[in-house]
DNA sequence: TACAACCCTGTATG
DNA sequence: ACATACAGGGTTG
């Protein structure tokens, strides 16, 4: 069965967990090389990581980075038999889901997840991704250089919890959201308890780097879902946003705009009056939406949402169909770093894009893995 | 339960 | 050209 792929991919850099990965993909393999910090016992969110003289590559006896990177890209999950167990309980996503592959649902730091959620709210994938870049380069711990560009990790919530912190954000285009940034910055760190958010996990399937502890993960999805409302600018959609890709709850279903109006076009959710539809009905939706693609509904819901995309609906043109290539292994790869015309990535996470030096190639697995939104013209009806 | 208001940016429409 | 409207994976009071 051949792949679908993006006819061209291009490393990309991000920071993550303590380290500067560059990431490429072709169809066979996901390639990437750690950049660690000259100083590799800093824990992540705390701000005195430094930086000394040159990076220094670790070798791959004590590298994790293969383990974070399935993690990171849920790579556990088979896609072939969740599409073919989707599509026996559910002819809608029969009909319109098979050739958006290559959709998958990532498992990021749950605290990162929340914040740019909530960065996420009325607002589109570009803006949302430079809000993200200048909360990590105005606040997070630097981990080092890739080239002349710094990377930052995400700051933890101590970072976001100064007073100035909601007027500063504001002056840097965050409008009503400072405000949210900061209150749930403060409630995180000073009002829950310690690891009140990681407490709130999926014991099935906790984050990179916990799996032995006990004390979490004793939450169900309901319950981890209802502690989420209870923190500044975040609603029933964003608490889903976080339980599914933070928080690992498979079953979570963000109910949004465009999953209501599919969920009313295509699986009978009567048409209502209201501009805006009720917290019962948008826990209707997703319950619905459980009962049939099972306990990894978020995804198919993802699935679905893209496809549903006018950006997305002509995806077979934009792909080439590929049957096999070789792993090649590229010394350089130089790129003319171009923040306008980059295609902005779908996730929050990412950050920029810019020249890689040298590639390790390594095998992670097949997954078809990440997609990235394609910049072509949006055709708006009525 | 039902809105308007909320920050800001890009695109469509007149 | 220039104004106006509206969407953009919502949440709050």
């Amino acid at each position: 069965m051949p792949y679908v792929v993006e006819a061209e991919t291009r490393a990309r850099n991000l920071a993550i967990h303590g380290r500067i990965l560059s990431l490429k993909q072709d169809p066979d393999y996901l390639h990437y090389k750690t950049t660690w910090p000259g100083f590799t016992t800093g824990v992540p969110g705390s701000p005195d990581i430094k930086e000394e003289e040159k990076p220094t590559e670790q070798h791959s006896s004590s590298d994790d980075t293969e383990q974070l990177l399935r993690h990171y890209f849920s790579l556990k999950h088979n896609a072939a038999e969740l599409y073919e167990l989707w599509s026996q309980n559910d002819l809608n996503f029969r009909k319109k889901a098979p050739k958006f592959t290559g959709i998958r649902i990532m498992s990021q730091d749950a605290w990162e997840t929340l914040i740019g959620f909530i960065c996420s709210s009325n607002n589109n994938i570009s803006r949302i991704s430079q809000m993200v870049h200048k909360l990590c380069r105005y606040y997070g711990p630097l981990i080092g250089h890739i080239g002349e560009e710094p990377f930052h990790d995400f700051p933890g919530p101590q970072a976001l919890m100064g007073k100035g912190v909601e007027s500063q954000l504001r002056e840097l285009g965050f409008g009503y959201r400072a405000k949210y940034i900061a209150e749930t910055a403060r409630l995180v760190s000073e009002e829950k308890p310690r690891g009140w958010l990681e407490s709130l996990t999926n014991p099935k399937n906790p984050g990179f780097g916990a799996e032995e502890d006990p004390e979490l993960g004793r939450a169900t999805y309901k319950e981890a879902h209802e502690q989420l409302l209870t923190l500044s600018g975040v609603g029933p959609k964003v608490a889903d946003c976080v339980c599914l890709m933070g928080l690992g709850w498979g079953e979570a279903v963000p109910v949004d705009t465009h999953v209501w109006q599919i969920a009313q076009r295509d699986y009978k959710f009567g048409k209502v009056k209201t501009k805006t539809f009720s917290k019962a009905m948008y826990d209707s939706v997703g319950d619905h939406f459980r009962k049939i693609w099972g306990d990894q509904a978020g995804w198919a819901q993802s699935v679905l949402f893209t496809a549903n995309l006018k950006s997305f609906s002509d995806r077979s043109i934009a792909k080439v169909e590929v049957d096999e290539v070789k792993v090649k292994i590229e010394d350089t790869v130089s790129e003319t770093p171009d923040v306008l015309k980059t295609p902005k990535p779908r996730s929050p996470r990412k950050r920029q894009v810019t020249a890689l030096e040298t590639v390790k190639v390594e095998e992670i697995g097949t997954a078809s893995g990440t997609i990235t939104r394609s910049k072509r013209r949006r055709l708006q009806s009525t």
